[in-house]
RNA sequence: GCGCCCGUAGCUCAGCAGGAUAGAGCAACAGCCUUCUAAGCUGUGGGUCAGGCGUUCGAAUCGCCUCGGGCGUACCA
């Protein structure tokens, strides 16, 4: 379907080129002023400069240029030359009749799919999840849920941190802990045993012991790395030891992940670039971008460009392992291989900025990846705490994911928890903590660092995941009472709306017998019919209007990767919807075909809602 | 040192391919529940958009400078 807003711009283009202007400058946006229109153009008063005439004139000369069409109500030129445009009711009650009746709300998806490939969550392996690792999971989850709706061809990978120093930090931490297991002896010939010498408890305790211990021992610092380069080349008794890691340690990342509701199409991680490691270096040496300097193999990624010294891509170190430029550039041989993607998307910390500069540098210069290959770095900001400064917990320590998400279930309260049995109020606690926080994460813009503030979370008042889902459910109640009391209209789908479907809005022509109604024989295509009142209240109208922006914002959010895009947009619809709710109030409607034109609306703005905090990553309940 | 980002209401933040009266939420104050869930709605107060200079008919938005804060800067990820 094509949107309002296209539908505008083609009127205002062409009446821009038609009175000899570019056509660019007809370009119609939503209006900043409410008040006084619904869509402007403002490309006038940029024509001024350009054609040396006032733009006034201008203004009026694209007005003249209009043809006469059934869309617009009013248009008006403003000083010093704004275009202020309003549009038929009937225009907007006929559009919404058809969002209902199309396939997801009329949303269009690409007409040329793009393979995407996100790479984001990047868990380490053997370390708990942190609140870190939280933006990552919620934004790339996002980003993979609005791709594939968009139509793209989607491949989310969770891109596992299982083969640097940390791997190294651990096997060595064992060995002097444990040294007489059989990993350690490189004499040792038979089987390993088939249980993990650790539980998941002590691995998420060694691993921050054995960092902290490598930054002020040097010696401790080395042995690990020597355990990492021979973990990389293949030592026996350090890979049996290394899977019995990822075993235990996999198992909860997935637990987590799936609380979560985030999941991955793949689970790969730096190891399984391993393979691809030994080719592409012989390449980049063959082709001659690869040589030594400092002891290590590195690429230049210098541009004339650059307003700053650029250091080399790292690819082999002094002591021939791999860092982490190393398996993500090995990770992009996979992927091309296996793929043939045309973007690549990392949901990163954005502080990874230089390191993935030099790796798309590098990628492209040595023909790991096609020059046509867009490689995009999605850089989130830090999860700070209220002093600011990086989230800890209130012992200084970091916070794991499970705590954070076990708190913030906690402070959820429920009318009459009393009454609910104990597995559905966990369930209900779980699904409203889920929407606060990846709505609190999501509708930042992904760049900006934010404050993660849970007594704040706590709240759940005014613009938050929980207000979202409060709407939902209002309205749902609403439906369900309606269901209840006046099954025949929702005809052939009874009382079953909240499933959705394109068959449960029988009511999508209900706005047109709303202006057959009220009005004095209208139809919708003849414009020269006299306009009629489509809508019961002001705020009707508003809520309507800001429906039927639905589309085009989706597709902005989803060209600019910006989950926080849809967050203002829901937040927006729900807020008309509950200034509608005051207003008016729907059960006490006695004309019936305008309370099937409400239940029309109201359905489709629970459609639109449900689409969206879908696409966000979180669901909504029945009743809360 | 060099580079990048940030500085907007008491607090947390939007807005930044220049556009009309700079917006939300929280906090404060005043209202609205015998009627669809008050996790809601309405209203009030609160701002030299860090400061300065410049470009422009028009600057929170673009450029330059100053101050203040954060981050990054070859063998961690």
């Amino acid at each position: 379907m094509q949107t309002i807003i296209e539908t505008l711009n083609k009127i205002f283009t062409e009446s821009f080129k038609n009175a000899g202007y570019d056509a660019d400058l007809g370009r119609v946006v939503v209006s900043a002023r409410p008040d006084l229109c619904q869509f402007q153009v403002n490309g006038a008063m940029s024509a001024a400069k350009l054609y040396r005439k006032a733009p006034l004139m201008i203004a009026n000369d694209v007005l003249a240029d209009i043809p006469a069409n059934d869309i617009l109500e009013e248009v008006a030129v403003v000083a010093p030359g704004f275009i202020n445009i309003k549009i038929k009711d009937a225009f907007i009650s006929q559009y919404l009749s058809e969002m209902a009746a199309a396939a997801n709300c009329g949303f269009t998806p690409n007409e040329n799919p793009k393979t995407v490939v996100i790479d984001y969550g990047g868990p380490n392996v053997a370390k708990p999840l942190h609140v870190g690792h939280l933006r990552s999971a919620v934004i790339g989850e996002a980003l993979k849920r609005m791709n594939r709706f968009a139509g793209n061809k989607v491949i989310a990978d969770a891109h596992l941190g299982d083969f640097g120093l940390q791997m190294g930090l651990i096997i060595h931490e064992l060995s002097c802990r444990q040294p007489t297991l059989p990993y350690f002896d490189e004499t040792y010939t038979g089987d390993y045993p088939a249980e993990a010498p650790f539980s998941l408890k002590d691995l998420e305790e060694i691993y921050p012991f054995a960092s902290a211990k490598s930054k002020e021992d040097e010696a401790y610092l080395t042995a690990a790395r020597n355990a990492t380069k021979d973990l990389q080349s293949g030592r026996r008794g350090y890979r049996a030891l290394w899977q019995h890691i990822m075993n235990v340690s996999l198992a909860d990342l997935k637990r987590n992940y799936s609380r979560l509701d985030v999941d991955f199409d793949l689970w790969y991680g730096e190891s399984d670039a391993e393979p691809y490691i030994p080719a592409m270096v012989r390449m980049m040496k063959d082709k001659g971008f690869a040589y030594e300097s400092e002891g290590a193999l590195v690429v230049d990624v210098k541009e004339n460009t650059d307003n700053a010294p650029i250091p080399p891509c790292i690819i082999l170190k002094s002591d021939g392992s791999a860092i982490y430029e190393t398996t993500d550039l090995a990770t992009l041989v996979q992927r091309e291989e296996d793929f043939h993607p045309d973007r690549v998307m990392y949901v990163v910390d954005k502080r990874q900025v230089l390191h993935f500069e030099r790796v798309f540098r590098c990628a492209k210069k040595t023909g790991v990846t096609r020059p046509e290959t867009d490689l995009s770095f999605i850089g989130f900001g830090t999860v700070n705490g209220k002093d600011g400064k990086p989230f800890k917990t209130r012992a200084g320590g970091t916070m794991k994911l499970s705590e954070l998400l076990d708190t913030v279930e906690e402070k959820v309260s429920i009318k009459g928890e009393e009454e609910i049995p104990a597995a559905e109020l966990a369930k209900l606690k779980q699904t409203i903590g889920l929407a606060a926080i990846k709505y609190g994460d999501l509708m930042n813009p992904c760049d900006s660092n934010y404050i993660f503030d849970i007594d704040k979370f706590a709240s759940f008042e005014g613009n938050t995941g929980p207000y979202i889902l409060y709407t939902m459910v209002r309205i749902k109640s609403i439906l369900t009472k309606l269901a209840a009391n006046k099954p025949e209209l929702f005809g052939t789908a009874g009382g079953k709306f909240c499933e959705i479907a394109a068959d449960v809005l029988p009511q999508s022509g209900a706005y047109i017998e709303v202006r057959e109604h009220l009005g004095t024989g209208f139809h919708p295509r003849a414009s020269s019919q006299q306009f009629s009142p489509a809508f019961t209240t002001d705020s009707e109208r508003d809520l309507a209007l800001t429906l039927t922006r639905f589309s085009h914002t989706l597709n902005e959010a989803v060209k600019k990767d910006a989950p926080s895009i849809l967050c203002s947009y829901i937040y927006e619809i729900a807020n008309k919807f509950n200034v509608f709710y005051h207003d008016k109030k729907i059960l006490a409607e006695e004309d019936e075909i305008v309370l099937r034109s409400l239940v029309a609306l109201i359905t489709l703005t629970l459609n639109v809602l449900n689409i969206n905090i879908n696409l966000l990553g979180f669901s909504a309940p029945e009743k809360m």
